[in-house]
DNA sequence: TGTAGAATTGTAATGATTACAATTATTATA
DNA sequence: TATAATAATTGTAATCATTACAATTCTACA
């Protein structure tokens, strides 16, 4: 399930996008924490061990990455974008008390519709919001 | 199927939110063009016949009406936040080619998933982005 | 090694949204 | 009806994520 690093490299050499270290360490940090962070977190990670990385190269790697299907724009939130390596289909579920994202496996097959015959589908989204168990537990802690 | 304005209009003394002449009108665009216009456009829109109308107004309203599930807030682009009359579940399709935002009918349930037993679900999206027809049969023309 | 082309960087610009304070409209009450 | 209190509207300024751009640095290849 998990991609590996290794088959990205040969994804990326077969769409000739070459692999700077910059690159290397954002797709490093998608794979390992899957964490769906935002751009601006992912540089903040990455600036400690990168103090010359800038935040425009986030933003560049991430739309290109994004242009070659190798990373996924989770857009949830009107304010910020989220970024995931494409791990097949997924849902997302956001907790609006902690904030936390969520994966959820979803049959993205069952949502074909017959309204959409003619339309050609290039990319599904699906996300709900609500409270995850422990944010719930929490508050039933609080009362 | 179409939210009548006479049952918003009740929904909103019932939850004693002031229908100012501005508001109205934001709600009477939103219910008879069903385009799920930006604010920008909403407020273009209105504007011609509202000189006095600011940009904020808009903005305050929509968040009212979308505080009290009376607007839905549709994030697609993260860079444009568009808004939809609630009229029960349905999906979204974004055509990449002229932007148009075309409704179609989920079933939500089917969606359901043991993942997500234990957490609260307060709100479910959707939203698919591809071709419409229309754009599909332009490019045929044009090849 | 030198050179062309690509990637990175930092800063400035953009553009949607929000904050805020002044003005205007509405409601409740005398 | 007049008045005070409250809420809504307005315009401008601020914010913040993202993008544009030009200078610099890096890489690949001759």
């Amino acid at each position: 399930m998990k991609p590996l690093l290794e088959d990205i490299k040969q994804e990326l050499k077969a769409k000739n996008i070459y692999l700077s270290h910059q690159r290397l360490k954002v797709l490093e940090c998608l794979i390992q924490n899957h964490c769906h962070p935002t751009a601006e977190e992912l540089f903040i990670g990455l600036h400690k061990d990168m103090p010359t990385l800038s935040k425009t190269t986030v933003y560049n790697t991430l739309r290109i990455l994004a242009e070659s299907d190798l990373v996924r724009t989770i857009t949830i939130e009107g304010n910020e974008s989220r970024y995931d390596i494409v791990t097949g289909d997924h849902g997302h579920f956001k907790c609006g008390s902690c904030g936390m994202i969520f994966d959820f496996p979803i049959d993205f097959d069952s949502l074909l519709t017959k309204e959409l015959i003619r339309f050609k589908i290039i990319e599904k989204n699906i996300y709900f919001k609500g409270l995850c168990p422990e944010c719930i537990s929490n508050k039933q802690k609080i009362k």
